[in-house]
DNA sequence: ACATAAACGAGACGGTACGTCAGGTCTTTCA
DNA sequence: TGAAAGACCTGACGTACCGTCTCGTTTATGT
């Protein structure tokens, strides 16, 4: 039972997969070139060679379609857990330095930061941002301590998703704020102070 | 020596105080109402019944303008450093708390949130943003770490600024990202996780 | 074979008639109201409840809106040739009180000054001016006195283009320089005067 | 008896003849280079070396100073009448050659033209320019008119002034909108036809 | 296979804000 | 105290995009 007064139901099922492909590499190229300010749903439609109602048919703003072009770039990554050798420090450091790099690669810059910028602005925008794409990251370090508390190499009763705000903010913070190189040695001294906090007392 | 190149230097000595107070009200008091995004330099201009050349003259974006405005604000307020009751857990504690309430605050909110995301993509901006506001309230907590450590409270070599980020990255990403509530709960648990870290090994 | 230089052909056959009706209407109705170096496209645009956008669409400046605002009043007047009943000066004074009443008429009065005014200064807007509302009035005149020289009222090898000018000229000097009024006296003697010139000799 | 409403009277014999050249110079050199519609009051300001107020003090409009600059310029020539060597067609012939030269320059054309077309939609300016510039060289040629009057030439009762706007008007004319060059060989068409219609008749 | 309805490209439209320019007023500083 | 310098408020400039709204033109079923 649609809802009478809704203005348009567009058929997804008669969608343009062309036009969506187009529309979400003319956004990452745009927001690389000329940064977030100053991409416009024009500019992206016009380098897509699609009409300007194409892309506000199927999105509310310019930040959705950021995200949705962003986020179909991220799933094509898979997203296994993290490593688990035993040695909890080891398998962290090994992780965040490949993230470290990932972060320092410019081509995730642009929309990472826009779309990161854009969600501390916009709180509905920031839910979504944060479920899509800040999530699934997250989670796969809050399971990699569980097993370790469940080893004992964590003491017991830790808040895991604070644990692991411990060690995820801060590296996140240094990159948003641009207040200091997130380099190797940073990640594996910062591993190594946190899990200092975590371990079992005593 | 002038740069000849400059195209114009505006003459300090002659700037009307009336007008700069009246922007710097102007700004923050539409930030509020209208959010970052449809604040306008024209909306500016015209709240504080002036010209948008005056603005134009001083400043060369609305971010400047917020900071310069938000900057006023902050600068009213004494930066003592944290106290010093031999209880570090406690005193940090004690200005933590105190410091989630201020960020509960909408009137701080907007503001803050709108210059954080504004640095996010702007380098230069950002620099400005972390010196001016960002740095003198993260240097008092390096300091009383600094103290704490002097007295053994804290493990020799630790990379304090570090230690500091483990405190407040997390609190200030929570707040941003919206990815959870500044309670005094969650404040204490940090606390007393990251101190747990830094504790002499033994 | 188009320009590719050109940076942009509005596609004409799109183009709304309402808003084109009413931007003509706005703009002669601003200009008697206001002057010319008062009539604003802001104003023509706001009056008329049009963007600003379509008036740039369309025109290069104020002063081509106004010619073709006027142009297409003017047009909507039949442009018959001058009456021919045997008797060169009562067809003349005839037409020529007419003319001098229409001048003292407030409507004409200011978008006609301000399209002089303007061809004064831009050359090309003038060469327009003349052949749109100027040249057609003139030609009548021309072929009246044509006829005349046919049938010898007109002596022959009288240069008609000169013997127009001699005749038309004054009246709107005149009128531009407010250096007199245009009564039907004054034109019964300009009359007079310059058929006297054109007689044949002898 | 000053009027006490008047805002300010400044001492005219204060006036810094300096800045009244300057601006003078300034104007004229400006129009002539950017035309009268890109003609400031800050460009002749900052040209002169003089400060706006100082312009304002002394002049309504740029249109005034401007006309008291070409003013200043067009009284250093000696207004002679016109000769009188019995014969008028070759008296008027002569002055209105030269005076085709005259308008033919460049340095003539921009202020005149701008003058002219400003008087168009100011009636106050357009009475002072009239008084100022054209009404000086009108007279002389109706002073000629009236001796070859007198001695017969010119038949009685003509309207003198009438006379001398068919011979100056078409000319003007022809200059301010571009319909014709001012070419000697028209001047003399134009002489003949015109002494042609005041001739006694019979 | 073909009718038909939707999505599509294009882009004109009424708007808002941009950043610039100049107008005319006012104040400060200097000679 | 007249003049230079220039900051100020005002308001129009011409441009860039916004989001909405037609226009034909594909395209993709669904009978």
């Amino acid at each position: 039972m649609a809802d009478p007064r809704a203005p348009k139901a567009p058929d997804a099922s008669r969608r343009s997969e062309r036009s969506r492909r187009a529309i979400f590499d003319a956004a990452l190229a745009l927001v690389g070139e000329v940064g977030y300010d100053k991409l416009t749903i024009e500019g992206i439609a016009s380098r897509a060679g699609v009409g300007k109602q194409t892309i506000y048919r199927w999105w509310p703003s310019k930040a959705a379609v950021l995200l949705d072009a962003f986020g179909a770039v991220v799933d094509e990554y898979d997203h296994e857990g993290l490593p688990d050798t035993g040695d909890l420090a080891a398998d962290l450091k090994f992780v965040l330095r490949a993230t470290a790099d990932e972060f320092n690669d410019a081509a995730w810059q642009a929309p990472y930061r826009a779309l990161a910028a854009a969600g501390v602005n916009d709180e509905e925008l920031s839910r979504t941002f944060v479920a899509r794409l800040m999530e699934p990251s997250t989670r796969v370090y809050v399971d990699r301590l569980r097993a370790a508390q469940e080893t004992g190499e964590v003491a017991p009763g830790v808040d895991l998703r604070i644990a692991t705000e411990m060690l995820l903010s801060p590296f996140s913070q240094r990159w948003l704020m641009r207040t200091g190189e997130l380099t190797h040695d940073y990640v594996d001294t910062l591993v190594d102070l946190v899990l200092h906090g975590l371990r079992p007392r005593g």
